[in-house]
DNA sequence: ATTGACCGTCTAAAAAATATATGTATAAAA
DNA sequence: TTTTATACATATATTTTTTAGACGGTCAAT
C-alpha cells in the first residue's frame, strides 16, 4: 500500500489530496484546513510530500485560480484507496451534481439496526414486536439475528425465530421501535442455517424469444464473458433474486439456464 | 455537534469508540491501537475521555473478556455521526456478517468515472466511444457531463450530447476505457437541461384491483402516512421510476394516482 | 497602485503522542 | 499452585507533530 511510511494522520491528509485531485481534479491548502482543522504551515507541508512523490504527471498549480489542477491524464497514487466507495465521494463532496432516485420505503431505524447488531456480537436472542403484514398485528417474539443481508433494495436480518423455530428474513423496518428489547444469552447453540450456508450458482442467458441480435445486445449489457452469465450468491437471498433482476417481467431479458447448489461445508459438487 | 471541543484527531478516534459500542457493543484499546496507530498509553486516554462523558449509562470493563461492553440500552454520544453511513460500517466491521445479493452489472470503471467527474468539475467537453446496445458500434462522440444520477440500480452519467444537440443519459459501463477522452473547454455555456431542473412529484395509492385488506398491508408496508405516497425526483430520472419500483409489473401493489411538474425556477406550482 | 487571496518557507513555541515504568486483574498454561 | 500472557490504569520524561507568526512572492480585481 502507497503512502504507508507516513504517520497515519499525515496520511490520511495525503491521501485526501489524492481523492481531491483524482475526483475533482483541483485542490488547495484550504480543503485540507477545512476538512481536517489543520493550519496553513501544515497543509503547505501536506502539498509539498504530496507533489514531491507525484513524478511526473503531478498537479500544476494555477495562480489565475489559485488551486493546484490535476492533468487531464492525471492517475491517482493510491488507487485502491482513492476509488473505494467512490459513490459517497461523488455524493458528499459533489455538492448539486449527484441525484438519486428516492427510495419508497422509509429509512431503516438505525437504533433498531444497532441494537440487532450488538445482540449478534453477543450472541443473545432479543424480544421484539413484529408487524405481521397481512394482519398488521404486532405479536411479540424472540428472535436470534445471526446476519444482516441485503437484497439489493433493503436490508434484511436473518434470525432463528423462537416462535417458528426456524430461520426467518426481517425487514428491520417493521419491528415496532417501542418493542421491549429484553435480551437473553442463547443457552443452547443455534442449529445451522442451511439456507444461509448454502451457494446458489445462476447461470443466465438472453430469453429464448429474443432474437439473435437482441440477445448480442444483452449480453452486451450485461457484459457475459462467454454464453452465460453465472451468479452466485447465498441461498437465502435467492428468494429475492427473480422480482430483482426482474426476470419475473413480460418484457424481462434474461432467463434463468440453470440453478445449481452447493454446500459450503462440503467440496464444491452439485447438489 | 458533539465531541467538538476536542482536536481533530482525538475527536476521530473517540467517534470510532461510540461506533464500535453502538454497533458491536464491544471495544478495547486494541481497536484504537490497530485503526489508528496510537500506543496504548493513547488509547487510554481516549477511553478515559470517552467514559467520563458517557454518563451513566457508559460501557463497562469486562475483566474475564479483557474488553469494554456496553449496555443494553447503550445510546451513541454522537448519534448523527455514529448512525450515518452504518450500511458501511455494518459492511467493513462485520466481517461474515454481511451478505448482498450480486450485481448483474459489472462495477463501474472507477477511472472512466473520475475522468468524467475531473471533467464535470473544470466546464469541459470530453471525447468517449459509446457502445451503442442495438448495433454494438462505438462511434466516438463528444459529450459534456454535467451531473451523476443514480436510478437505484446503477450510476448514469447525466451529459449533454454535442451529436444529438439534447441532454442525454450515459452508462457509464459502455464507454470504451480505451477511448481517447480528449479534452477542450466550453466555449458556449450549455443549454438549460429541463428535465433535470424540473421536479416530478408523482403520488402512489396501493393499486385499485387489491381488497381493503391488501391496500392496508400495502400501506403499512410503505409506511403511508396518509391515504397516498407522494415522492419527488428529478423529472430526469422519472422514466426509470415505474421499472425501479416495480409498478409495470403483474402483481404490482401500487399504481401511480397523479404525477404533477415543478420548475425549480418558478414557484411550486403544477406545471 | 492598492488590496486581497492565495502560494512557500522559516523559527520558536505549544501541543500531542510515545516510550517506559509501575501496578492491578483475570484466564490459561506449566 | 505458580507462572505466563494479556488485558487494564497511570505517571514521567522524551520525542514528534503541529502551530503561530512573520517574511516575501504571484496574480486578478477594484
Amino acid at each position: 500500500m502507497k503512502f504507508d511510511d507516513l504517520k497515519h494522520a499525515q496520511r490520511e491528509r495525503v491521501i485526501f489530496l489524492d481523492q481531491c485531485f483524482t475526483w475533482h481534479g483541483r485542490a488547495n491548502r484550504r480543503d485540507l484546513m477545512e476538512r481536517f482543522g489543520v493550519s496553513p504551515a501544515q497543509a503547505a507541508l501536506d502539498f509539498k510530500i504530496y507533489l514531491s512523490r507525484a513524478g511526473k504527471n503531478a498537479p500544476r498549480y494555477d495562480a489565475a485560480r489559485k488551486i493546484y489542477v490535476a492533468l487531464p491524464d492525471h492517475a491517482p497514487q493510491a488507487p485502491e484507496l482513492v476509488y473505494a466507495d467512490w459513490q459517497s465521494i461523488l455524493q458528499e463532496g459533489g455538492g448539486d451534481r449527484f441525484g438519486a432516485m428516492p427510495s419508497l420505503t422509509r429509512r431503516s431505524d438505525p437504533e433498531v439496526l444497532a441494537r440487532l447488531s450488538r445482540v449478534m456480537g453477543n450472541s443473545q436472542a432479543i424480544e421484539i414486536d413484529y408487524t405481521s403484514m397481512s394482519t398488521g398485528e404486532q405479536p411479540a417474539q424472540w428472535i436470534a439475528p445471526t446476519h444482516f443481508a441485503s437484497d439489493g433494495a433493503r436490508v434484511h436480518v436473518r434470525a432463528y425465530s423462537f416462535k417458528h423455530c426456524a430461520y426467518r428474513d426481517y425487514v428491520p423496518l417493521r419491528i415496532d421501535p417501542v418493542s421491549s428489547f429484553s435480551t437473553r444469552p442463547l443457552d443452547d447453540p443455534l442449529p445451522l442455517d442451511h439456507d444461509w450456508e448454502t451457494i446458489a450458482r445462476i447461470t443466465l442467458k438472453p430469453r429464448e424469444e429474443l432474437s439473435e441480435e437482441q440477445a448480442d445486445a444483452v449480453r452486451r449489457e450485461y457484459a457475459f464473458e462467454g454464453e452465460t452469465l453465472v451468479v452466485e450468491m447465498r441461498r437465502a437471498l435467492e428468494f429475492y433474486a427473480d422480482r430483482r433482476w426482474g426476470l419475473d417481467q413480460q418484457n424481462a431479458r434474461l432467463q434463468r439456464a440453470k440453478t445449481e447448489y452447493f454446500d459450503r461445508t462440503e467440496s464444491r459438487k452439485p447438489g
